[in-house]
RNA sequence: UGCCCGAUAGUAUAAAGGUAGUACGACUGUUUUUGGUGCAGUUUGUCUAGGUUCGAAUCCUGGUCGGGCAACCA
């Protein structure tokens, strides 16, 4: 086999089976979200891994809606999950439903009633539970376990039928009230729910619970390896009892350690608390790790996919760095943004000995790490420009390589100038910045010789347009607000979006396509928002650049 | 005080009884018309106590620590 990479331990699985010929060599996996909510970083993590082995070992992979609860489902949610599925960038082989099956579920509950292995309960659910002991505790039968196979078979037919409100009575699998498992004490299979499926319409009044609906489902499709979190290890006995019992397509449970990441939350319960109080605009707002919110955000396929790859697969539980996906993003963007200029927080320049009212056209290559460049925009230049202010200080420390009273510069793509003089207001704001130029110091053609430690962006004053700049940190201002006391919506990072509405930009960046990403040169990369209108420009700020000065400000 | 899962640098993840490696981070240096990128280098690790073995991160036993399990959720 590959001895290229190594093998996580899934991989190592799949190759055992495949050396010992199981299945005929046959892989097939799925992906089975229940429609509920919209897929986060985690599911990509598990799509990654499902789609990528099943790809590996030329197998295939189900999307199956996990909808065995209709209260709680809706369309919404199947198509967001359908398109950020496509979206990262992989195929499913059929497109299948729990709810497909509750037929054969149905006659599988009937077989197991008549085989005296399931039986109708009228307790209630705190009765049920209460019988169900503890951990410690074995659990004892309620009164009707003793139930008669006849008797069974007519309630459950009479529960189908509508003959009994909502939690009159469930079916359960008779196994072992003292089993050390509590998944093997007797769980429910079916409970009575009148509500309308969004697909099944109001066809059943009767709903199979995950663990009589997932393994055979499974089954049913002959899924070899169902590959799921951590948190199903309790429930494989069950899994396998069921299967066995019924005599079915033996798929086999497998199980690794869901994704978490710092600065963030990754239960779908509390996304959904973020979203319908507010705290976020929708589940794709660019803060959310839901992958619709990472795709508003800027991020790209590519640097999920990879972030997935890098991140590994074990049984051990983590919490991954949020700066090891910055990483990957940065990784891609690095290579395939547009370069552009953009003032976020801008102070007017102007050079004295530049001909006033005069404007010529300067060349930018679109980005510089790609041989040719991917081609040039060109970029006005006159007399009176736009620089950051913080490329600016009036007296400069001794590592600081940007502009002040004397020193030296070059406007990327430019020239190289030196700062003369200031003007400030009565509020000791400074206003403007007066600058010399070097005429023989244009990029490209430089002969003046100088060489200067600093380069700078800027925009002309006379061509810039303006836009809005959302700026993004990240959600929590703790590495694990789920573990905090309270509420972990106290730990909201109140700084998570900065909004800057009249941010000035090259006007090339009008023709900004959505969906790209772009670098804005020193800044960090963007990419157009939702929001955006032709005459009304927003950019998300995707992730910063590393900024090693920065990090060198907060040492001192 | 039942059952189950786990423990390798700061964070992840390899090493299938035989050199503890890789990535991210951090730190140095170097290149650079982005304090970005690239390149080179440095740094830090097998939870613990025993046992088996010529040899243990790996196998065995005890302990410690972390996580999970008693929804008519998935």
């Amino acid at each position: 086999m590959s001895e290229e990479r190594s093998l996580n331990f899934l991989e190592e699985i799949i190759e055992e089976d495949l050396s010992n010929g199981k299945n005929g060599g046959r892989i097939l996996t799925r992906f089975p979200p229940e429609p509920n909510g919209y897929l986060h970083i985690g599911h990509a993590k598990s799509i990654c891994l499902n789609f990528g082995i099943a790809k590996k070992y030329n197998g295939k992979t189900n999307l199956r809606f996990d909808d065995t609860n209709p209260t709680t489902e809706d369309v919404e949610y199947v198509d967001s999950i359908r398109e950020d599925i496509k979206w990262l960038g992989f195929e499913w082989d059929k497109e299948l439903y729990s709810s497909d099956y509750f037929d054969q579920l149905y006659d599988f509950a009937v077989a197991l009633i008549k085989m005296g292995l399931a039986y109708v309960d009228d307790s209630t659910a705190e009765e049920i539970a209460a019988a169900k002991g503890s951990p410690t505790e074995p659990g004892k039968p309620t009164p009707n376990r003793s139930r008669s196979i006849e008797e069974n078979l007519q309630l459950f037919e009479d529960m189908k039928d509508g003959k009994y409100p909502d939690g009159a009575k469930v079916l359960r699998a008779k196994i072992d009230l003292a089993s050390p498992n509590m998944h093997l004490r007797d769980p429910l299979m079916y409970r009575i729910k009148h509500a309308h499926h969004h697909r099944t319409g109001d066809k059943w009044c009767l709903y199979p619970m995950y663990d009589f609906a997932h393994g055979q489902s499974d089954a049913i499709e002959e899924i070899t390896h169902s590959i799921c979190t951590l948190e199903f290890v309790p429930h494989r006995p069950l899994y396998e009892w069921f299967i066995q019992q019924l005599n079915i397509f033996p798929s086999k449970q497998y199980e690794f350690a869901r994704l978490n990441i710092n600065y963030t939350v990754m239960s779908k319960r509390k996304l959904l608390q973020l979203v319908n109080e507010n705290y976020v605009t929708g589940w794709d707002d660019p803060r959310m790790p839901t992958i619709s919110g990472l795709r508003r955000r800027g991020y790209t396929p590519l640097s999920i996919r990879n972030f997935s790859e890098r991140i590994g697969v074990a049984r051990r539980e983590n919490q991954i760095d949020l700066g090891l996906l910055e990483f990957c993003i940065r990784e891609d963007l690095n290579k395939s943004a547009w370069r552009r200029m953009a003032v976020i927080d801008p102070v007017k320049l102007i050079i004295t000995n530049y001909p006033k009212g005069q404007t010529e056209l300067l060349e930018g290559e679109n980005n510089p790490e790609v041989e040719g460049g991917e081609g040039v925009r060109s970029i006005p230049f006159s007399s009176e420009l736009w620089i950051e202010r913080d490329d600016f200080m009036e007296e400069p420390t001794k590592k600081y390589f940007r502009l002040g009273p004397g020193l030296m510069v070059r406007l990327k793509h430019a020239y190289i100038i030196q700062c003369d003089s200031f003007v400030k207001d009565d509020s000791g704001r400074v206003t403007e910045i007066h600058c010399t130029y070097i005429p023989e110091s244009r990029s490209g053609n430089d002969t003046s010789g100088i060489h200067v430690k600093g380069t700078i962006h800027w925009l002309n004053v006379e061509s810039a347009k303006t836009a809005e700049i959302r700026l993004y940190d990240r959600l929590f201002r703790v590495e694990d607000p789920s573990n905090e006391e309270g509420d972990f919506k106290d730990y909201i990072n109140p700084e998570s979006l900065t909004v800057i509405k009249n941010a000035l930009i090259e006007p090339d960046l009008a023709n900004a396509v959505p969906g790209f990403g772009y670098q804005f040169i020193r800044k960090g990369y963007f990419t157009l928002d939702t929001d955006s209108r032709p005459d009304y420009l927003v950019f998300n700020r995707t992730v910063t650049l590393k900024d090693a000065w920065a990090k060198e400000l907060k040492k001192s």
